[in-house]
RNA sequence: CGGGGAUUGGCGCAGUUGGCUAGCGCGCCGCGUUUGGGACGCGGAGGUCGGAGGUUCGAGUCCUCUAUCCCCGACCA
Protein backbone atom coordinates (compact mmCIF):
# COMPACT_ATOMS: atom_id res chain seq x y z
CA UNK A 1 0.00 0.00 0.00
CA UNK A 2 1.60 3.49 -1.32
CA UNK A 3 0.49 6.05 0.99
CA UNK A 4 0.71 8.44 -1.84
CA UNK A 5 -2.23 6.87 -3.19
CA UNK A 6 -4.07 6.31 -0.29
CA UNK A 7 -7.77 7.50 0.68
CA UNK A 8 -7.66 8.26 4.05
CA UNK A 9 -5.21 10.54 6.45
CA UNK A 10 -4.12 10.71 9.61
CA UNK A 11 -4.82 14.13 11.49
CA UNK A 12 -3.34 16.10 14.31
CA UNK A 13 -6.40 17.13 15.75
CA UNK A 14 -8.63 14.93 18.62
CA UNK A 15 -12.41 14.70 16.98
CA UNK A 16 -14.09 17.09 19.70
CA UNK A 17 -17.22 14.66 19.71
CA UNK A 18 -15.44 11.68 20.93
CA UNK A 19 -13.93 10.40 24.45
CA UNK A 20 -13.06 7.56 23.76
CA UNK A 21 -9.37 6.44 23.64
CA UNK A 22 -10.35 3.45 20.51
CA UNK A 23 -12.02 6.32 18.69
CA UNK A 24 -10.22 9.01 18.74
CA UNK A 25 -6.73 6.80 17.85
CA UNK A 26 -8.62 5.03 14.69
CA UNK A 27 -10.41 8.15 13.60
CA UNK A 28 -6.87 10.29 14.06
CA UNK A 29 -4.74 7.38 12.29
CA UNK A 30 -7.80 6.88 8.97
CA UNK A 31 -8.40 3.34 10.68
CA UNK A 32 -12.11 4.25 11.14
CA UNK A 33 -14.71 6.77 10.06
CA UNK A 34 -17.91 7.83 12.25
CA UNK A 35 -21.21 8.33 10.24
CA UNK A 36 -23.58 9.10 13.26
CA UNK A 37 -23.28 7.75 17.29
CA UNK A 38 -22.25 4.63 17.40
CA UNK A 39 -21.93 4.41 13.47
CA UNK A 40 -18.59 3.99 12.27
CA UNK A 41 -16.98 3.08 8.84
CA UNK A 42 -14.01 1.13 8.20
CA UNK A 43 -11.44 2.54 5.87
CA UNK A 44 -8.80 0.43 4.48
CA UNK A 45 -6.56 0.08 7.39
CA UNK A 46 -8.99 -0.67 9.86
CA UNK A 47 -10.78 -3.08 7.30
CA UNK A 48 -7.51 -5.07 7.18
CA UNK A 49 -7.61 -5.15 10.97
CA UNK A 50 -11.08 -6.66 11.12
CA UNK A 51 -10.02 -8.82 8.18
CA UNK A 52 -7.15 -10.24 10.41
CA UNK A 53 -8.90 -10.50 13.24
CA UNK A 54 -11.62 -12.76 11.05
CA UNK A 55 -8.60 -14.81 9.39
CA UNK A 56 -8.02 -15.75 13.02
CA UNK A 57 -10.99 -16.57 14.30
CA UNK A 58 -11.87 -18.26 11.48
CA UNK A 59 -9.37 -20.52 11.73
CA UNK A 60 -10.12 -21.49 15.17
CA UNK A 61 -13.83 -22.18 14.69
CA UNK A 62 -13.05 -24.49 11.38
CA UNK A 63 -10.77 -26.29 13.81
CA UNK A 64 -14.18 -26.94 15.82
CA UNK A 65 -15.21 -28.48 12.86
CA UNK A 66 -17.94 -25.20 12.20
CA UNK A 67 -18.95 -24.49 8.80
CA UNK A 68 -18.90 -20.98 7.67
CA UNK A 69 -22.17 -19.32 6.46
CA UNK A 70 -24.04 -15.46 6.09
CA UNK A 71 -27.26 -15.11 7.34
CA UNK A 72 -29.94 -12.65 6.70
CA UNK A 73 -29.91 -9.31 7.92
CA UNK A 74 -33.25 -8.63 7.31
CA UNK A 75 -35.37 -10.80 9.87
CA UNK A 76 -39.57 -12.40 9.56
CA UNK A 77 -41.91 -11.13 12.39
CA UNK A 78 -43.04 -14.74 12.54
CA UNK A 79 -39.44 -16.17 13.36
CA UNK A 80 -39.48 -14.18 16.62
CA UNK A 81 -42.51 -14.89 17.31
CA UNK A 82 -41.75 -17.99 18.25
CA UNK A 83 -40.20 -17.48 21.28
CA UNK A 84 -41.67 -14.43 22.20
CA UNK A 85 -38.46 -11.77 21.40
CA UNK A 86 -40.23 -9.92 18.56
CA UNK A 87 -41.69 -7.94 21.31
CA UNK A 88 -40.44 -4.36 22.04
CA UNK A 89 -40.86 -4.74 25.67
CA UNK A 90 -38.90 -8.06 25.78
CA UNK A 91 -36.06 -6.85 23.16
CA UNK A 92 -35.89 -3.35 23.33
CA UNK A 93 -33.39 -2.97 20.73
CA UNK A 94 -34.84 -4.07 17.45
CA UNK A 95 -34.78 -1.93 14.41
CA UNK A 96 -37.55 -2.87 12.39
CA UNK A 97 -39.41 -1.50 9.19
CA UNK A 98 -41.69 -2.69 6.70
CA UNK A 99 -41.74 -3.98 3.37
CA UNK A 100 -43.75 -1.73 0.42
CA UNK A 101 -46.50 -4.70 0.90
CA UNK A 102 -46.80 -3.98 4.33
CA UNK A 103 -45.01 -6.98 5.97
CA UNK A 104 -43.16 -6.09 9.05
CA UNK A 105 -39.40 -6.98 9.35
CA UNK A 106 -36.58 -6.46 11.88
CA UNK A 107 -33.25 -6.16 11.33
CA UNK A 108 -30.99 -8.72 12.58
CA UNK A 109 -29.38 -8.28 16.26
CA UNK A 110 -28.74 -11.74 16.64
CA UNK A 111 -29.66 -14.96 14.68
CA UNK A 112 -30.72 -18.01 17.25
CA UNK A 113 -33.78 -18.15 16.55
CA UNK A 114 -33.13 -17.61 12.92
CA UNK A 115 -30.62 -20.22 12.48
CA UNK A 116 -32.96 -22.52 14.40
CA UNK A 117 -35.86 -22.14 12.19
CA UNK A 118 -33.46 -22.39 9.67
CA UNK A 119 -31.89 -25.77 10.51
CA UNK A 120 -34.88 -27.75 11.50
CA UNK A 121 -35.57 -28.15 7.56
CA UNK A 122 -31.97 -29.77 7.65
CA UNK A 123 -32.18 -31.87 10.86
CA UNK A 124 -34.03 -34.32 10.93
CA UNK A 125 -32.20 -37.26 12.37
CA UNK A 126 -29.16 -37.89 15.11
CA UNK A 127 -27.39 -38.84 11.81
CA UNK A 128 -27.06 -35.04 11.08
CA UNK A 129 -26.17 -34.21 14.15
CA UNK A 130 -23.94 -32.43 15.96
CA UNK A 131 -23.82 -29.68 13.92
CA UNK A 132 -22.23 -26.28 14.25
CA UNK A 133 -22.04 -23.32 12.11
CA UNK A 134 -20.53 -19.82 12.59
CA UNK A 135 -20.86 -16.27 10.63
CA UNK A 136 -19.36 -13.04 10.54
CA UNK A 137 -22.34 -10.47 10.21
CA UNK A 138 -23.70 -7.16 11.14
CA UNK A 139 -25.58 -6.56 13.84
CA UNK A 140 -27.94 -4.15 13.90
CA UNK A 141 -29.30 -3.03 17.52
CA UNK A 142 -30.65 0.21 18.65
CA UNK A 143 -29.21 0.72 21.52
CA UNK A 144 -30.74 3.63 23.87
CA UNK A 145 -27.23 5.34 24.01
CA UNK A 146 -24.19 4.38 22.13
CA UNK A 147 -20.72 5.07 24.05
CA UNK A 148 -16.91 3.81 23.95
CA UNK A 149 -15.98 4.45 20.11
CA UNK A 150 -16.50 1.22 18.38
CA UNK A 151 -16.62 -0.75 21.37
CA UNK A 152 -20.26 0.03 21.96
CA UNK A 153 -22.02 1.05 18.74
CA UNK A 154 -25.86 0.21 16.91
CA UNK A 155 -24.34 -1.84 13.98
CA UNK A 156 -21.33 -3.86 14.73
CA UNK A 157 -19.34 -6.99 13.51
CA UNK A 158 -19.99 -10.23 15.40
CA UNK A 159 -18.97 -13.67 14.85
CA UNK A 160 -21.87 -15.70 16.07
CA UNK A 161 -21.58 -19.20 16.02
CA UNK A 162 -24.76 -21.63 17.24
CA UNK A 163 -23.81 -25.67 18.00
CA UNK A 164 -26.52 -28.32 17.25
CA UNK A 165 -26.23 -31.42 19.49
CA UNK A 166 -28.00 -34.49 20.10
CA UNK A 167 -28.01 -34.40 23.81
CA UNK A 168 -26.47 -32.40 27.23
CA UNK A 169 -23.23 -34.18 27.52
CA UNK A 170 -22.45 -34.10 23.47
CA UNK A 171 -23.22 -30.01 24.30
CA UNK A 172 -20.72 -30.01 27.33
CA UNK A 173 -18.06 -31.44 25.12
CA UNK A 174 -18.46 -28.97 22.15
CA UNK A 175 -19.11 -26.28 24.86
CA UNK A 176 -15.55 -26.99 26.70
CA UNK A 177 -13.64 -27.11 23.36
CA UNK A 178 -15.10 -23.69 22.46
CA UNK A 179 -13.83 -22.40 24.83
CA UNK A 180 -10.23 -23.34 24.70
CA UNK A 181 -11.02 -22.07 20.95
CA UNK A 182 -12.14 -19.00 22.27
CA UNK A 183 -8.89 -18.29 24.85
CA UNK A 184 -6.52 -19.57 21.75
CA UNK A 185 -8.28 -16.35 19.55
CA UNK A 186 -7.61 -13.55 23.03
CA UNK A 187 -4.25 -15.43 23.06
CA UNK A 188 -3.24 -15.04 18.95
CA UNK A 189 -4.75 -11.17 18.81
CA UNK A 190 -2.32 -10.45 21.38
CA UNK A 191 -5.06 -10.33 24.66
CA UNK A 192 -4.74 -13.30 26.26
CA UNK A 193 -2.93 -12.79 29.40
CA UNK A 194 -5.28 -10.34 30.10
CA UNK A 195 -8.41 -12.02 28.88
CA UNK A 196 -10.29 -14.51 31.82
CA UNK A 197 -13.29 -16.64 31.45
CA UNK A 198 -15.53 -15.21 33.78
CA UNK A 199 -19.59 -16.66 35.12
CA UNK A 200 -21.73 -13.96 33.94
CA UNK A 201 -25.90 -14.78 34.01
CA UNK A 202 -27.23 -17.40 31.98
CA UNK A 203 -30.57 -15.97 30.69
CA UNK A 204 -33.46 -17.55 31.11
CA UNK A 205 -32.20 -21.44 30.18
CA UNK A 206 -29.15 -21.72 32.59
CA UNK A 207 -27.47 -20.34 35.47
CA UNK A 208 -24.30 -19.64 34.02
CA UNK A 209 -23.07 -18.36 30.76
CA UNK A 210 -19.56 -17.46 30.19
CA UNK A 211 -18.09 -14.62 29.28
CA UNK A 212 -14.47 -13.86 27.76
CA UNK A 213 -13.45 -10.47 30.07
CA UNK A 214 -10.46 -8.43 29.37
CA UNK A 215 -9.18 -6.43 31.59
CA UNK A 216 -8.68 -3.10 31.05
CA UNK A 217 -9.67 0.37 32.71
CA UNK A 218 -11.77 1.49 30.05
CA UNK A 219 -13.92 -1.36 30.28
CA UNK A 220 -18.05 -1.42 31.04
CA UNK A 221 -17.85 -4.36 33.05
CA UNK A 222 -16.98 -5.25 36.85
CA UNK A 223 -15.54 -8.58 37.56
CA UNK A 224 -13.91 -10.32 40.35
CA UNK A 225 -11.12 -12.09 39.20
CA UNK A 226 -8.77 -14.82 40.86
CA UNK A 227 -5.87 -14.32 38.32
CA UNK A 228 -4.48 -17.76 40.06
CA UNK A 229 -7.47 -19.56 38.43
CA UNK A 230 -7.80 -17.36 35.82
CA UNK A 231 -11.49 -17.37 36.74
CA UNK A 232 -13.64 -14.50 36.97
CA UNK A 233 -17.17 -13.30 37.86
CA UNK A 234 -19.12 -10.83 36.74
CA UNK A 235 -20.54 -8.54 39.36
CA UNK A 236 -24.60 -9.62 38.29
CA UNK A 237 -23.81 -12.47 39.72
CA UNK A 238 -21.40 -11.57 42.42
CA UNK A 239 -22.76 -13.02 45.87
CA UNK A 240 -21.45 -15.60 48.31
CA UNK A 241 -23.31 -18.78 47.39
CA UNK A 242 -21.68 -18.22 43.73
CA UNK A 243 -18.72 -18.26 45.05
CA UNK A 244 -19.18 -21.04 47.58
CA UNK A 245 -20.35 -23.11 44.35
CA UNK A 246 -17.76 -22.13 41.95
CA UNK A 247 -14.96 -22.99 44.47
CA UNK A 248 -13.89 -19.14 44.90
CA UNK A 249 -12.38 -17.32 48.04
CA UNK A 250 -13.43 -14.03 48.72
CA UNK A 251 -10.21 -12.99 49.67
CA UNK A 252 -7.55 -14.45 46.66
CA UNK A 253 -10.52 -12.36 44.30
CA UNK A 254 -9.61 -9.12 43.28
CA UNK A 255 -12.67 -6.29 41.64
CA UNK A 256 -11.12 -5.21 38.57
CA UNK A 257 -12.61 -3.12 35.56
CA UNK A 258 -12.92 -5.10 32.09
CA UNK A 259 -14.24 -5.27 28.25
CA UNK A 260 -16.45 -8.42 27.21
CA UNK A 261 -15.05 -9.77 24.49
CA UNK A 262 -16.99 -12.82 24.31
CA UNK A 263 -20.20 -14.88 25.77
CA UNK A 264 -21.42 -18.32 25.54
CA UNK A 265 -24.22 -19.88 26.48
CA UNK A 266 -25.53 -23.43 26.77
CA UNK A 267 -29.38 -23.43 26.43
CA UNK A 268 -29.62 -27.16 27.11
CA UNK A 269 -32.93 -28.78 24.53
CA UNK A 270 -34.87 -25.64 25.97
CA UNK A 271 -34.75 -23.58 22.83
CA UNK A 272 -35.45 -26.97 20.74
CA UNK A 273 -38.05 -27.00 22.63
CA UNK A 274 -39.49 -23.88 23.02
CA UNK A 275 -39.27 -23.63 18.76
CA UNK A 276 -39.82 -26.95 18.14
CA UNK A 277 -36.68 -28.06 16.87
CA UNK A 278 -36.60 -31.91 16.78
CA UNK A 279 -34.55 -34.96 15.36
CA UNK A 280 -35.48 -38.83 15.92
CA UNK A 281 -32.79 -40.55 17.86
CA UNK A 282 -31.18 -43.90 17.57
CA UNK A 283 -33.81 -45.48 19.55
CA UNK A 284 -36.82 -44.23 17.49
CA UNK A 285 -37.56 -41.50 19.37
CA UNK A 286 -38.27 -37.85 18.64
CA UNK A 287 -35.76 -35.57 20.97
CA UNK A 288 -35.36 -31.70 20.87
CA UNK A 289 -31.79 -30.75 19.47
CA UNK A 290 -29.69 -29.01 22.03
CA UNK A 291 -28.23 -25.58 21.17
CA UNK A 292 -25.32 -23.98 22.38
CA UNK A 293 -24.45 -20.58 20.80
CA UNK A 294 -20.78 -18.46 20.70
CA UNK A 295 -20.30 -14.79 20.19
CA UNK A 296 -16.93 -12.53 19.26
CA UNK A 297 -17.71 -9.27 19.05
CA UNK A 298 -15.11 -8.74 16.12
CA UNK A 299 -15.23 -4.93 16.09
CA UNK A 300 -15.68 -4.29 19.71
CA UNK A 301 -12.30 -6.79 19.89
CA UNK A 302 -10.27 -4.31 17.53
CA UNK A 303 -11.54 -1.74 19.99
CA UNK A 304 -10.57 -3.15 23.05
CA UNK A 305 -6.98 -4.12 21.51
CA UNK A 306 -6.72 -0.43 20.25
CA UNK A 307 -7.51 0.58 23.67
CA UNK A 308 -5.14 -1.87 25.44
CA UNK A 309 -2.41 -1.21 22.85
CA UNK A 310 -1.39 2.51 22.32
CA UNK A 311 0.80 5.09 24.01
CA UNK A 312 1.15 8.85 23.79
CA UNK A 313 1.93 8.59 19.86
CA UNK A 314 -0.76 6.56 18.79
CA UNK A 315 -1.91 2.60 18.44
CA UNK A 316 0.42 -0.26 18.88
CA UNK A 317 -0.95 -2.90 16.62
CA UNK A 318 -0.12 -7.01 18.17
CA UNK A 319 1.36 -8.36 14.87
CA UNK A 320 -1.05 -10.74 14.05
CA UNK A 321 -3.42 -8.18 13.69
CA UNK A 322 -1.87 -5.07 12.25
CA UNK A 323 -2.95 -3.88 8.91
CA UNK A 324 0.65 -3.98 8.01
CA UNK A 325 3.59 -5.34 9.02
CA UNK A 326 6.14 -2.84 7.61
CA UNK A 327 5.95 0.94 7.20
CA UNK A 328 8.74 2.13 4.89
CA UNK A 329 10.22 5.12 5.07
CA UNK A 330 12.28 6.68 1.98
CA UNK A 331 13.75 9.85 3.24
CA UNK A 332 15.67 12.09 0.36
CA UNK A 333 12.94 12.09 -2.40
CA UNK A 334 13.39 10.98 -5.66
CA UNK A 335 17.57 9.92 -4.84
CA UNK A 336 15.97 7.27 -2.98
CA UNK A 337 12.59 6.33 -4.80
CA UNK A 338 14.54 3.83 -6.83
CA UNK A 339 15.97 1.57 -3.47
CA UNK A 340 12.38 1.99 -1.67
CA UNK A 341 10.53 1.00 -4.76
CA UNK A 342 12.63 -2.35 -4.75
CA UNK A 343 12.58 -2.87 -1.11
CA UNK A 344 8.71 -2.78 -1.52
CA UNK A 345 8.53 -4.95 -4.22
CA UNK A 346 10.78 -7.17 -2.45
CA UNK A 347 9.06 -7.22 0.69
CA UNK A 348 5.99 -7.59 -1.48
CA UNK A 349 7.09 -10.36 -3.51
CA UNK A 350 7.60 -11.79 0.17
CA UNK A 351 4.30 -11.90 1.35
CA UNK A 352 5.29 -9.31 3.81
CA UNK A 353 2.33 -6.21 4.50
CA UNK A 354 3.98 -3.13 4.21
CA UNK A 355 3.09 0.72 4.09
CA UNK A 356 5.16 2.42 1.87
CA UNK A 357 5.01 6.47 2.98
CA UNK A 358 6.22 7.59 -0.78
CA UNK A 359 4.76 10.55 -0.07
CA UNK A 360 6.85 13.85 -0.81
CA UNK A 361 6.36 15.46 2.98
CA UNK A 362 9.06 15.66 5.23
CA UNK A 363 10.73 13.00 7.69
CA UNK A 364 9.28 14.30 10.72
CA UNK A 365 5.66 13.28 9.44
CA UNK A 366 6.26 10.53 8.22
CA UNK A 367 7.60 8.98 11.87
CA UNK A 368 4.85 10.09 13.20
CA UNK A 369 2.26 8.77 11.19
CA UNK A 370 3.89 5.65 11.40
CA UNK A 371 4.02 5.64 15.38
CA UNK A 372 0.24 7.12 15.22
CA UNK A 373 -0.86 3.98 12.73
CA UNK A 374 1.54 1.61 14.93
CA UNK A 375 2.55 -0.67 12.33
CA UNK A 376 4.96 -3.09 14.57
CA UNK A 377 7.65 -2.76 12.55
CA UNK A 378 9.56 0.71 10.67
CA UNK A 379 12.43 1.02 7.99
CA UNK A 380 14.02 3.90 6.87
CA UNK A 381 15.97 4.06 3.92
CA UNK A 382 17.94 7.46 3.18
CA UNK A 383 21.09 8.17 0.41
CA UNK A 384 23.63 6.40 2.57
CA UNK A 385 21.43 3.12 2.58
CA UNK A 386 22.66 3.43 -1.09
CA UNK A 387 26.34 3.28 -0.33
CA UNK A 388 26.60 0.99 3.18
CA UNK A 389 23.41 -1.40 2.00
CA UNK A 390 22.54 -1.50 5.36
CA UNK A 391 18.78 -0.86 6.32
CA UNK A 392 17.74 0.89 9.15
CA UNK A 393 15.09 -1.09 11.21
CA UNK A 394 13.02 -0.15 14.95
CA UNK A 395 10.14 -1.75 16.65
CA UNK A 396 7.20 0.09 17.00
CA UNK A 397 7.74 0.27 21.07
CA UNK A 398 11.69 0.37 20.28
CA UNK A 399 13.78 3.46 21.20
CA UNK A 400 17.02 2.70 18.65
CA UNK A 401 17.23 1.54 15.84
CA UNK A 402 19.24 -1.68 14.39
CA UNK A 403 20.41 -1.84 11.32
CA UNK A 404 20.37 -4.91 8.73
CA UNK A 405 21.81 -5.85 5.17
CA UNK A 406 18.86 -6.33 2.87
CA UNK A 407 18.89 -10.24 2.98
CA UNK A 408 19.22 -10.54 6.88
CA UNK A 409 16.21 -7.53 6.54
CA UNK A 410 14.46 -9.70 3.89
CA UNK A 411 14.36 -12.72 6.56
CA UNK A 412 13.54 -10.93 9.45
CA UNK A 413 9.97 -9.84 8.41
CA UNK A 414 9.06 -12.40 6.11
CA UNK A 415 9.80 -14.72 9.04
CA UNK A 416 6.89 -16.58 10.85
CA UNK A 417 4.56 -13.78 12.94
C1' C B 1 -35.33 7.01 28.96
C1' G B 2 -33.71 10.74 33.38
C1' G B 3 -29.76 14.43 34.31
C1' G B 4 -25.56 17.57 32.57
C1' G B 5 -22.71 19.84 28.58
C1' A B 6 -22.09 21.17 23.48
C1' U B 7 -23.21 22.77 18.07
C1' U B 8 -19.42 29.11 14.47
C1' G B 9 -15.07 27.30 6.95
C1' G B 10 -12.71 20.24 6.10
C1' C B 11 -10.73 19.66 11.59
C1' G B 12 -9.83 22.09 16.49
C1' C B 13 -11.40 26.69 18.63
C1' A B 14 -12.26 32.40 19.96
C1' G B 15 -16.15 35.80 19.39
C1' U B 16 -17.00 41.12 25.73
C1' U B 17 -23.05 44.23 28.39
C1' G B 18 -26.86 42.55 21.06
C1' G B 19 -23.63 47.21 17.02
C1' C B 20 -19.66 48.11 11.39
C1' U B 21 -16.92 43.89 5.82
C1' A B 22 -17.52 36.93 11.65
C1' G B 23 -11.68 35.96 13.56
C1' C B 24 -7.40 32.37 14.97
C1' G B 25 -4.58 27.67 14.54
C1' C B 26 -4.28 23.24 11.63
C1' G B 27 -5.46 21.45 6.91
C1' C B 28 -6.18 22.83 1.47
C1' C B 29 -4.27 25.64 -3.39
C1' G B 30 0.05 28.62 -5.72
C1' C B 31 5.29 30.39 -5.60
C1' G B 32 9.95 30.13 -3.16
C1' U B 33 13.35 28.42 0.61
C1' U B 34 13.70 23.75 3.24
C1' U B 35 14.24 17.97 4.21
C1' G B 36 16.02 12.43 10.34
C1' G B 37 10.60 13.68 14.71
C1' G B 38 4.32 16.74 12.27
C1' A B 39 9.47 23.31 8.70
C1' C B 40 9.29 28.61 7.18
C1' G B 41 8.06 33.09 4.17
C1' C B 42 4.71 35.42 0.77
C1' G B 43 0.06 35.11 -1.79
C1' G B 44 -4.88 32.67 -2.13
C1' A B 45 -9.64 29.79 -1.72
C1' G B 46 -13.21 28.50 1.80
C1' G B 47 -18.12 29.93 6.73
C1' U B 48 -24.06 33.39 7.26
C1' C B 49 -22.82 30.94 12.81
C1' G B 50 -27.13 23.03 13.34
C1' G B 51 -32.54 24.00 11.69
C1' A B 52 -37.36 26.67 12.24
C1' G B 53 -39.90 30.60 14.42
C1' G B 54 -39.79 35.07 17.40
C1' U B 55 -38.01 39.88 20.05
C1' U B 56 -35.28 44.28 18.09
C1' C B 57 -33.61 49.95 14.20
C1' G B 58 -30.02 45.86 14.39
C1' A B 59 -29.13 38.75 16.46
C1' G B 60 -23.38 34.26 16.18
C1' U B 61 -24.79 36.88 20.89
C1' C B 62 -31.72 37.33 23.78
C1' C B 63 -36.51 33.97 23.79
C1' U B 64 -39.36 29.42 22.09
C1' C B 65 -39.43 24.90 19.60
C1' U B 66 -36.53 21.23 17.19
C1' A B 67 -32.33 18.14 15.40
C1' U B 68 -27.64 16.21 16.32
C1' C B 69 -23.22 15.02 19.30
C1' C B 70 -20.62 13.97 24.03
C1' C B 71 -20.67 12.61 29.26
C1' C B 72 -23.08 10.40 33.93
C1' G B 73 -26.99 7.13 35.15
C1' A B 74 -30.58 3.41 33.79
C1' C B 75 -30.42 -0.56 30.11
C1' C B 76 -27.23 -4.48 27.94
C1' A B 77 -28.10 -12.95 25.20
Amino acid sequence: MRLSQSFSKTTKTIPADEQATNAKLLIRAGFINKEMAGVYAYLPLGLRVIENIKTIVREEMNGLGASELLMSSLQPKETWEITGRWDDAVVDVWFKSKLKNGTDVGFGWSHEEALMVMISKFVKSYRDLPLSVYQFQTKLRNELRAKSGIMRGREFLMKDMYAFSRNQAELDEFYERSQQAYLRVYDRVGLGQDTFVTFASGGAFTQFSHEFQTVTASGEDKIYLDRAKRLAVNEEVYNDDVLKQLGLNKSDLEEVKSAEVGNIFNFGSAKGEQMDVYFTDEDGERKPVFLSSYGIGISRLMGVIAEHFNDERGLIWPEAIAPAKVYLIGIGGDKVAALGDELYNLLTGNGVAVIYDDRDVRPGEKFADADLMGIPWRIVINEETNTTGNYEVKGRTEKSPTFLNKQALIEKMSGAK
